[in-house]
Order: C-alpha cells, then structure tokens, then sequence
DNA sequence: CGAATTTTTTAGGTCTGTCTAAAAAATAAA
DNA sequence: TTTATTTTTTAGACAGACCTAAAAAATTCG
C-alpha cells in the first residue's frame, strides 16, 4: 500500500474516537492505539506528523484532536470506506459482515472522480450496509435518522432495524442467522429470540411504510 | 506472505518486459528501473528480494527472470489490472485513456472473492478496454486472438481495430478524438486520417460480423 | 499532601524501499 | 588485445512506520 494508507488509519482513528467522546474532546494517543492495533508510541509519532500536516492538533500528555481540514479529509475517508462497502454488497453480492476489511483497503485509493462516479453509479445512497450514514461530496453527513437503542425501544412496539452499532463480524453473522439485517421489522415478540449480547448492537426506528420485509 | 504495493509493482515489471523480449530472455535492472521510473540500485535490492521468496532468479549482471511461482502471481497482478479497467470503463464510464492510474492502485487490493466477484459480476470479460486479454483465474491468457499492426495490414482491405499497443494517455485521447475506439472498422479511406504516430499504436483483426458501428 | 500507579513521551533500534557515489563487470572501440 | 565506455552491483545514507525499554508527567490513593 501507498504511504499515506498509514497516515489516513490514523486520522480516520482519530476522527472515529473523537466523535464517539464528544465534540470538543482530546484523544487520547492510548485509545488511538488500541482502534489501531499499534503501540501508542506508534501513535505519538504519528500524531506529531499529523500536527506537521495541519491535520490535528497535539497537547503532550493531554491528547490529540482534529483540525478543521483534518476533520475535512477524515470525512471524504468515511465516505470513500462506506461508498466502497456499498458497492461490495449491493453490486457484488458480499455479505454485510464480509466487507469491512476489504473497504479498509479500498478507502486509500487515491482518486476523485472515482468517488464521485462510484457514488453516482450507487444512485448517491445515504447509509451503508450497516446503516451508517455517508458523508456527502461536501463532507456533509445527514444525521437527520434518529435511532434508538433496541434495548431502550418500549417493549409492546413493533420497530424496524436502522442500524447496527460497532460491526463485528461475529455479530454481524449471528444476526443474519437470526433473519435480523437492515430493514428487518421486529415485532414484541420477534425480540425474545435476540441475546442479549446480539441485541446491544442494535439500532431501530419506528416502522416505516416501506419496509422491507422479513424473510422468516 | 506478506505483499507490498512496491513488490508487486517490480513483479509485474519483471513480467511485462520479460514477455517483450521472449520467454527465455533475462531483463536487465536498468529496463526494469526505466519501466518503474526509479533507480537501478533499487530495482537490483528488490530483485534480491523476489529472488529470496521464490519470484525469480538473478544473474549478476545478467539480469532477472521469473519463476513458475512469480509468473503465476504476475498474472493475478495483471487480471486485477485489467479486471479493474474493465470496470471502471464498463461501469462508471471512465474514458479508456483515464483508467491505467487508477487500476495501477486498485491491483493492489488483496482480496480473492473480491476478484472473482468483480469477475462475475462483468461477466467474465476476456480483453480489457485497451483490448489487452485478461488472464483467467487458473492465469490462463486466452491469446486465440490474432492481431496485426494496422501499418503491415494490406492497404486495400478494411479491417477493425482490436487492441491498442502501449497505452499512452495522449495517444489514447487522440485515437478517441478521430473516432477510433475498440472496434472501430477501418475501411481503406478511414485510413489516410490517420497520422502516423497513432497509427503504429494500433493492432487490427480482420472485419467481424457483429461490429461495433463507428459514431462519425 | 506525598507516595504509588498509570499514562504518555522520549530514546534508541529494526525493517522496507528509496537514493547517490563509487567499485566492479561486461561490452564496445581503437 | 588493450583501452574506453556503458551497465550493473555494492556501499553507505535517509525517510517512514513500527517496536521495546526507560524517563517523565499526570493521576490515584493512603
Ligand atoms: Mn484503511
Ligand atoms: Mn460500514
Ligand atoms: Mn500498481
Ligand atoms: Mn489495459
């Protein structure tokens, strides 16, 4: 891989972990090496030649957080890795839980008008195959879907599967096996059958019309 | 066995030149280190490289050759290549002068069900949009297809464009611009538009039946 | 508060792939 | 066949990204 595939990992860590603990937060070079499998004077490093870069800023022994442009790339990043996931499993036929690794790579390819083809050619979608939201070519993300915890959903309601939470694969097999994907309306008593561990992962909305419909 | 960008990128070097010159035919490292635009010394430290992992062999001031092994991995280099190719230009509607770059990064990805997914999918494409022919999953090239330099093509019989030589981009772009694309008949008078530079870039067939109409 | 513990950075190495400059081998010319 | 030129390899450096071990700062706790 190119060099700056590195580079990008970490800012894209960076970004992850910094909008998972709030807006103005710092990161902590620890938690950033834990996401990336590294040891954390890897991430020291790393961090540094963000900071040469303009992509993030560093405060020794407090944390790292991103630059207004670092916060810009990181989002293209997203939506080259959720584009990419969406053409593997809509146009090629992989499963949901198959396609993380391979985006991983495929998010570091350096092209514009690539990513702008592929998203028209995908008919511009919103979420990707775990209904996480797609940036836009402006780095926008429409986080206009509210999603509830489906442990926190009222018990007697029937809902409907927006999303699912940290996309393990294990996680993402079991559910499957379970007839639960994307769309999958769950009635009160669909949801018994869900362990506990499996249930934590999802996210739903209310029952919308055009559902998709269970194949159970 | 752990692959790189730069590895693989010397590999298929190794194996365009080796196939220019004849089967038997060593490549000297400066051939090698012109074709990667890089220095000789590089190219000899990588080719001690492939020689430890069984890609080839090196005689000192000779020059390198591949192994059964590094032709059998240089041709799922090229079928990525040409897979890729096909794809952006069949699918996203890529010109097929814009495509070399991007493919020259998409080879890399590593991933086997991506391929013959990406395969099916295309519909297991035997040429490439530069009319090169795409190695099979076994590394099969299906070289069946007979093709002659438009310029040793007798001058009084029309014939169809099948392949275009190296493919540069300028050339490419001019090809398109006087209406030659893959396909394209070529009928005696067609030919005295032709300059010459273009004209030895392209590999004709005799006329099929099910051509491709020209758009002049 | 001050000592013990945890977190983070610095120091110093390794590995890969590149470079330039110099030495060695092969080839061409006289 | 010697000498000159070209080609190729070796030697030594450097940059990026990683590591372990030790030092420094921050945090926790008695
Ligand atoms: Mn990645
Ligand atoms: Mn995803
Ligand atoms: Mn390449
Ligand atoms: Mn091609």
């Amino acid at each position: 891989m190119s060099k700056s595939t590195h580079r990008e990992d970490h800012l894209k860590a960076l970004y992850t972990l910094g909008e998972e603990a709030g807006q103005e937060s710092w990161v902590s070079t620890n938690a950033m090496a834990a996401h990336l499998d590294v040891k954390p004077p890897s991430v020291t490093a790393m961090v540094h030649v963000m900071s040469e870069l303009g992509w993030a800023e560093h405060r020794p022994y407090r944390g790292a957080r991103l630059t207004p442009l670092g916060k810009k790339l990181a989002l293209t990043l997203v939506r080259k890795h959720r584009l990419w996931e969406t053409f593997l499993v809509e146009r090629l036929g992989f499963g949901w839980e198959e396609v993380h690794d391979i985006a991983e790579q495929l998010e570091h390819i350096d092209s514009v008008s690539l990513v702008d083809k592929l998203d028209a050619y995908l008919g511009h979608p919103t979420i990707d195959p775990h209904g996480d939201p797609i940036p836009t070519a402006k780095g926008q993300i429409a986080d206009s879907r509210r999603l509830t915890p489906l442990l926190e959903w009222p018990h007697d309601k029937p809902c409907q599967v927006g999303a699912v939470k940290d996309s393990n694969d294990k996680v993402l097999v079991e559910l499957t096996s379970l007839g639960i994907e994307l769309g999958t309306v769950l009635r009160p008593e669909d949801r018994l059958k869900v362990p506990l561990a499996l249930a934590e992962e999802v996210l739903v909305e209310p029952q919308s019309s055009q559902e998709i419909s269970t194949n159970e």
